[in-house]
DNA sequence: ATATTTTAAGATAAAAGAGTCTCAATAATC
DNA sequence: GATTATTGAGACTCTTTTATCTTAAAATAT
């Protein structure tokens, strides 16, 4: 998998905050109900997202997390980064240590250009273009046996 | 990760296989050495590429394996089918069932588009090519610190 | 025939990833 | 001040991946 489960988790936490009142703190609970997403897991990952400076929570009743800049300075790449690390656009397709610049492995050229084509996808891909686009589009954020998530709720 | 650490070594001995004598049983010891990989692992890997019919091996003495076809006619990615399965050409990038067709998830597009450059790099490089490529510049395929295996061996 | 070299197969173990549970800390409301 | 709603932090469990170990099967060589 390209990204792990945690990071998928957290950009649909990040596209759901990006999608919803500026400024607002929402739930955790709420979040993790309607992206049907365990919320302890959830929390942890949003804490990260939160150590990382992405988020900031508030405690308490009227409490939760929201987004620290507006979404539309928030490229996915941020996400990725907070929760996978940058490994992906770094390292290795044949996972092989100290790679690439000296003696490079045979896939070296063909692996570049499809990393730099991950890195642009998720550099040039901000929150609210993609929550914009969704708006328009009825595109939905959940699976479709469960309770969709339309951003247009 | 986008490849497993078995598919990465499954490439590695794909590509160890492809520079070597046409038609010559390799001992499985021989790779696991020279590449590496824990040899009961190695073997298990190498095991899949048999089954998928990617190998052939032949056992006791002189026994070995090798590629089937010429390398020329192998591409990266019956390889990586084989073991990490197609999940990777035609899952999400944001983990959800039942995607794309109808209602696609807000980042569908920019994900299709990376797809398709994982899945030509995939399909247009064959095991030969790179083998080629690599006795031409003198790539390696281990690390810096351990034996490097140089194609021109 | 017997011993040796090799792959095949399966059991087991260790490590990493994913998910759950409990309790503490903080802030609002009553 | 007590209760309630919320995040924070840590221990714990479950699952998957990665790796190891043991034994069997096949082929060769002696
Ligand atoms: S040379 Fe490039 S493809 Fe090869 S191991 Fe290094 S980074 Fe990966
Ligand atoms: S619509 Fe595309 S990007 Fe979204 S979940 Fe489906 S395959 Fe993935």
């Amino acid at each position: 998998m390209l990204l792990s489960k945690s990071c998928v988790y957290g950009l649909r936490a990040a596209l759901y905050l990006a999608n919803q009142e500026k400024g607002k703190f929402i739930p955790i609970r709420q979040m993790s109900d309607k992206l049907e997403i365990s919320f302890h897991f959830l929390t942890k990952i949003l804490q990260q997202l939160t150590a990382e400076g992405i988020l900031e929570s508030f405690k308490g009743p009227n409490g939760g997390v929201r987004l620290v800049r507006n979404g539309s300075e928030v490229p996915l790449m941020d996400v990725v980064v907070a929760i996978d690390g940058s490994k992906l656009l770094t390292e290795c397709a044949l996972g092989l240590p100290g790679c690439g610049v000296k003696a490079p492995c045979p896939i070296h050229d063909k692996w570049a250009e499809t990393r730099d084509s991950i890195r642009e996808m998720l550099e040039q891909s901000t929150l609210t273009e993609l929550v914009n686009k969704s708006r328009k589009e009825n595109l939905r954020l959940t699976s479709e046996d469960g309770f969709d998530i339309l951003f247009n709720d």
